[in-house]
DNA sequence: GCTGTTTACTTGCTTTAATCAAGTATTTTT
DNA sequence: AAAAATACTTGATTAAAGCAAGTAAACAGC
């Protein structure tokens, strides 16, 4: 297979694959949050006790649109804000008890999906599958380690 | 590994995956068109000579939306449209000379922002990678045929 | 310890993307 | 020939995202 080939076979999967894992979607998972919206409560969960800009550094969101996000997952009260001791111009936010729960609704929601579209699937083919994903990452993300950071 | 495992594996790789294809971004490829609008042109030019239904047929928009779609996609001398004869409702579409030129365009840049994400491996690793490819969908999209229609 | 500069965040305004609902013209069904 | 369905359009609205200007605090240089 040439290079040529090897990249249309990529580009193959690229279409097929975003469609199905339904990452288009306007709402998603059927909860009421957008996707960029799922994204921050996610990165709230993984970062704990953080801040807009250390989201900000994954998701390089306008600023402005951030900061309206953060307002109204607060006024939903998912997310916790409380102004830094340390340094007044920081904001420390974290997931309130019901942002916790949200959350975990939405990683249930989300690994459901998932688990539909493998279930037809026989024990050694999951393992194949899960093998064949890895495998690509370990390629694609191999020696790009330092030109990333 | 066990099934959940095998969910949290491919959830991982949904997460790295698509923020790496650069699929969230809201011009594709840096043309002056939207992701949806890309897919448009491609689908018109997968499809040939073809109509608005047909295309949401495959992308499920809003037809209002579509409508405009086309006729920015018209306004900007990419598409052609004209009612069709058999058919009075119906208005066929198609690529235009300087469409044809933009979808080539397109299809080359996306082509290049795959290779530059394959480049650095080895001719071996880059076969590896397109099997494993192959190796995902034909897992995934296997035994679905009879329920995807 | 004052003076610019940078950092963290907010707010008002605008643009772009997407949806909703109603409407026209044509074809199909009965 | 009337009713229903299909193909598409248009006006109005909502939601998502971006731009620019602004506030307040921290930092850096002298």
């Amino acid at each position: 297979m040439k290079e040529i080939e090897v990249i249309s076979e990529i580009r193959k999967f690229n279409r097929s694959y975003v469609r199905s894992i339904g990452l288009l979607q306007k709402t998603f998972l059927d909860t009421n949050y957008s996707l960029t919206e799922s994204q921050v409560i996610f990165l709230v969960k993984e970062q704990g006790k953080t801040t807009a800009t250390a989201i900000n550094k994954v998701l390089q969101l306008d600023e402005g649109y951030l900061s309206r996000i953060i307002k109204k997952l607060i006024s939903d009260s998912l997310l916790i804000k409380e102004q830094s001791q340390t340094d007044k111009r920081c904001f420390e936010i974290m997931l309130s008890p019901k942002g916790i729960e949200e959350q975990r609704k939405m990683d249930k929601l989300s690994s459901e999906s998932v688990r539909a579209i493998i279930s037809h699937l026989s024990e050694t083919e999951q393992q194949e599958l899960a093998g064949s994903f890895q495998r690509i990452m370990a390629l694609l993300y191999k020696e790009n380690r330092h030109k990333t950071s």
